[in-house]
DNA sequence: GCGTTATACCTAGTATAGCTAGGTATGGAA
DNA sequence: TTCCATACCTAGCTATACTAGGTATAACGC
């Protein structure tokens, strides 16, 4: 359902500030009410993908008094990218509003 | 890019009145002022499945004297369909727009 | 008349992205 | 001390759109 618009939302989510997987997942949950409960298995792969393809870096936090934690943060790439994300998006939302006949159609 | 939508944009194309494949694609590159201009291995199975799944039901014209066309209607539950996929379209979109930040970012 | 383009349909195979379902481990609450 | 929430991970599945090929007729330019 979300194919493709996934790496927006996930860059949008670190765009406020560095921030680690679990809280991610939470972050999306609460910002969207519970649209998006995103499983791990989507946003872990997402995340790893997106920090290989230099969008993202990620340091882990000193295991010693405390869990362990992954904390990513937005590169400049990722920056940029988010922003063609954006307007990605734009384009395309506007374009199935349009097919779909507007936004007459209210949840 | 559109993974989760198709459906919901060819059952939209069809709802103005029956139409069959190629003018669907025309239509819906028209409609969106080429934001999709969908490759034809992308709709016909797409009509294919919805028709199978007894959201369409479709006419051969009769070949004597023309180019032969598969003419495609929407049932009734396809409209149902329809009106199903424009809830789910509405709130996907209205959860993406506030998480990428509202519709600030023009195209 | 003849070649090219647009119309009109089809499908086998491919790529990919997200999800399922499983696993590991720690900290805090009951 | 048992259970739940937190926190991470990955192999494999599946669904879906796309690529790339094929067939055939109508219309247009030359």
């Amino acid at each position: 359902m979300l194919k493709g618009h996934l790496d927006a939302i996930v860059l949008a989510a670190l765009e406020a500030g560095p921030a680690h997987g679990y809280a991610i997942i939470e972050t999306i949950k609460n910002r969207s009410t519970s649209t998006f409960d995103l499983p791990e298995g989507t946003v872990y792969p997402a995340l790893h993908r997106l920090e290989q393809a230099g969008l993202l870096s990620s340091t882990w936090t000193a295991p010693s008094g405390g869990r362990r934690r992954r904390v990513y943060s937005l590169t400049k790439a990722g920056a940029a990218a988010l922003a063609d994300r954006r307007k990605v998006w734009g384009r395309f939302s506007r374009a199935v509003d349009t097919l779909l006949g507007g936004r007459a159609w209210p949840a």
